[in-house]
DNA sequence: CGGCGACTTGAATACTATCAACGTCGGTGG
DNA sequence: CCACCGACGTTGATAGTATTCAAGTCGCCG
């Protein structure tokens, strides 16, 4: 599972203890991107790690919620199961990532966390960490915060599946990945993805065999390379500006001419409405 | 604009004060569904309503993030604007609602928020907030519930956006909306929209065309009745298991045969494909 | 080697969007 | 008062995109 291009994730941090990893509070606030609070005479507070195998779960529906996780290293997918047993992936989350913040409402996991690569978790119970925000105002603002940003990610990813084109969603899926990637100080142009084309599928609101298509199209025109779950993104710039082609009524003059040139450019119409030249030209 | 069905809501609760409606701490609990601080020496807090005309805007984006608002009556519409000036609607608030929570990560506003009639909106400023939560723990705890009951709908939302046929998006957004008057005390079975077919759209990922389409559909299936905005709710139950057809390969024979008879059932292909009877014989 | 899961690709279908015409309702001003 | 207008809504015809169904390939593991 580790046979890829990520070095692996040294764990200096923390100490050994009955054979477990453990973190203090200064580390787990790095790693969410937080202020840690200033002066601290808890530095003996330690949080356990817990490693996952991949294929593992972190908790599952339903479940009784009793404590947050933080991805130290390695690669999830959080899911919702619906009636019939199909799975909805709602997240890929990787280190630094909070996990289990739909539980605290009712007490409940409302979605499962499965390990899409062997995985090492930090525990946070969550009463000791209300026993921290009470102590430390700093703490629970930040965790305000990271709740909020979750908030803003999830309005962003609505908007993204009920306006865009399956080419603009994978466009900005492989993007977004090279992005996040690019902060954890990997390559944000090459990388290898976790997950199949069912998962991004599920992911985006499409079925696998639409993925698998657009990623081959965009192989085709040169603006990534595919080989199998190997990705490299030669024209991020293109990628990004890639859209569905303008809702607003208007420019209708402008879109049919392009059209005809981006369609006389690459063979079928594999080619986004709202393309690359377009999208530079439009800057 | 308050010529519908639904009584006018009485301010009864707060004090007038300088020509202003005020509210104390246990009037907005009670209006979140919170528990209230039991002891509060703090029956002085007092939060000012702002009354919103139609139309009007309660916060903007990008607009600096300073407080926290709740509706007291009305009904709203919080928005996403894309880098084309088009509308992603995300919302629907009503009484009771929390608005602004998108504002607390990095201090401003992430969506916007239109009255679509007129509304009466708490002021909960960010500050006085944060000072009272540090005084009573519950009360942490239950905007920590609040955002997480918030972060769990739009998970639901993302689920229903990308996995569900355009009619049974309808179909549970008119059950939705029932469900919520009738936890207000309104009529569940009879109301009348306040957001036109466009912002629906919007809202569901879908045109207005097909809202149109579809709620025309229901209707002469006896489902729902429609009169403009004014909308009957006839078979909930019928709506509610309304979905789309499986996505899971293995029932094949059974939805060709279903297929024939309903669409033999209503002439043109108006039917959802796993349509009212199927649901009941799935039960 | 056989089999399975993941992936790719093709062809046909089906659903939804798009474009367009028309109807309704309210408000406004001649 | 009536004509006009704009916003909203309905309905039809058509087009296009994504799904579905169906092979077939590749890599891996027992």
């Amino acid at each position: 599972m580790q046979k890829n291009s990520f070095p692996a994730v040294s764990n200096e941090a923390g100490w050994r203890c009955h054979g477990n990893l453990w973190s203090n509070l200064r580390e787990v606030c790095e790693l969410l991107h937080i202020p840690a609070p200033a002066a601290s005479a808890d530095e003996e507070v330690l949080f356990q790690h817990v490693r996952f195998k991949a294929g593992q779960r972190v908790h599952t529906i339903g479940q009784n919620f009793e404590t947050l996780y933080i991805v130290n290293s390695g690669f999830l997918k959080t899911v919702l199961i619906d009636e019939y047993g199909n799975e909805q992936v709602l997240s890929f989350p990787m280190k630094g990532d909070l996990l289990g913040i739909d539980g605290i409402h009712n007490q409940h996991h409302a979605s499962e966390a499965v390990a899409l690569s062997d995985c090492d978790i930090i525990l946070l119970p969550y009463r000791t960490f209300s026993v921290l925000g009470r102590t430390y105002a700093e703490l629970e603002q930040a965790m305000y915060s990271v709740m909020s940003r979750e908030l803003v990610r999830e309005q962003l990813m609505i908007g993204m599946l009920s306006a865009l084109s399956a080419e603009a969603k994978v466009a900005r899926f492989l993007t977004n990945l090279g992005e996040r990637f690019s902060q954890l100080g990997y390559s944000g142009k090459f990388f290898n993805l976790r997950m199949t084309r069912h998962e991004i599928g599920s992911y985006l609101g499409l079925t696998l065999e639409t993925v698998s298509r657009t990623l081959s199209a965009f192989n085709e025109m040169g603006l990534i390379s595919v080989d199998q779950r190997q990705i490299g993104l030669l024209d991020a710039a293109a990628l990004k500006t890639l859209r569905r082609l303008p809702p607003t009524k208007g420019r209708n003059k402008v879109s049919e001419k392009v059209s005809e040139k981006v369609s006389a450019l690459v063979g079928k119409n594999l080619m986004p409405q709202w393309g690359k030249e377009v999208a530079v030209a439009l800057n």
